[in-house]
DNA sequence: CTTAACTTTCAGGAAATATTGAAACCTACA
DNA sequence: TGTAGGTTTCAATATTTCCTGAAAGTTAAG
């Protein structure tokens, strides 16, 4: 395969597979684009590579910045913005893993919560309690092995799954 | 709380925290609905507590048997079917973990497959092959291990876990 | 202070997804 | 075998989510 044809791919790929990682396309292909890039790319870099507008180019960027996927960067004698990506694959991993935990985890972990002092005896009461205890359970035993995860350096991370596949 | 209003925010919640979690707001209704409810429930009963169409019902109803969190059960002198949840949450997580895998982990391992022999030279060739490897290694990793994961049994899944968080 | 290069915002339009409801399809039983 | 009770399908529609582009906002340099 050519460069140009693997670049696509790629960027389109990721963009496809951002959306079933609840991320959006176009975040998803910016990101791509500057994995892929050696150098910093100006915003008019993006819009022109990807297609897009700059106002999309723009709110992507600042999430993907948000998301410590992406920094800006300033270059001697330049007035506007360019960006890189980060390309150490142990810290895109782990940035991924941080925003998903706090828009997925977390949110279930505070409904738990509330839901913990259901009254009732009846049987659809006990049911209830029942199901909130053993989700609570679960997904605070996750929560914690993704904090861990988190927080461990990148050999601590790769030795831990590798002990778990043998 | 008590119990009606416990069961309208669990089912609310789930609803919602399903969008961020790549199932629909309905699918993840539906599920929460049979998880609390001690009894298999008719697709009738399924619409009438969610306010919802018969065809919405059953497609997605179809799609949770598929993700193996519900079963039919058909009763004696019943015609129609009805409907459970799979209580056990260590099947639950398990049936979850399967079907993401294989919706946004698998995918990539294929593109990133194709993508392995990239041509070229010159810089940007270079780092392509170098953010493609990067990403293969970890993929393939999160792969094992989740594979590992699922077809353990509950205990080691749990004492798995137990160990990454010391 | 003024200007011009650049960035950010956001209302409205476009695209993608989910839902409805009615018709077609099954199937157990009289 | 006809039919009533039940299920599935799918085109049309509603809803949610995303993107555009122009206007407003910033800020470095003259």
């Amino acid at each position: 395969m050519n460069y140009e044809d693997g670049k696509d791919k790629f960027i389109q790929s990721w963009g496809t597979l951002g959306s079933s990682w609840g991320i959006s396309r176009t975040m998803a292909q910016i990101h791509a684009l500057l994995l892929l890039s050696p150098e910093a790319l100006s915003a008019d870099e993006v819009m022109e590579n990807l297609q897009i507008s700059r106002g999309n180019a723009n709110m992507n960027l600042r999430a993907l910045i948000d998301w410590q996927l992406v920094y800006k960067e300033h270059k001697q004698g330049e007035r506007r913005e360019f960006f890189v990506a980060e390309k150490d694959m142990a810290k895109v991993v782990k940035s991924i893993i941080i925003q998903r935990k706090k828009r997925e985890l977390e949110p279930m972990l505070r409904i738990l919560d509330d839901l913990t002092g259901v009254e009732g005896q009846d049987q659809e009461a006990e049911e209830m309690r029942k199901v909130v205890k053993d989700l609570k359970l679960f997904s605070h035993k996750a929560d914690s092995a993704l904090d861990a995860l988190v927080k461990a350096d990148s050999n601590w991370f790769f030795s831990t799954f590798l002990s778990m596949i043998r």
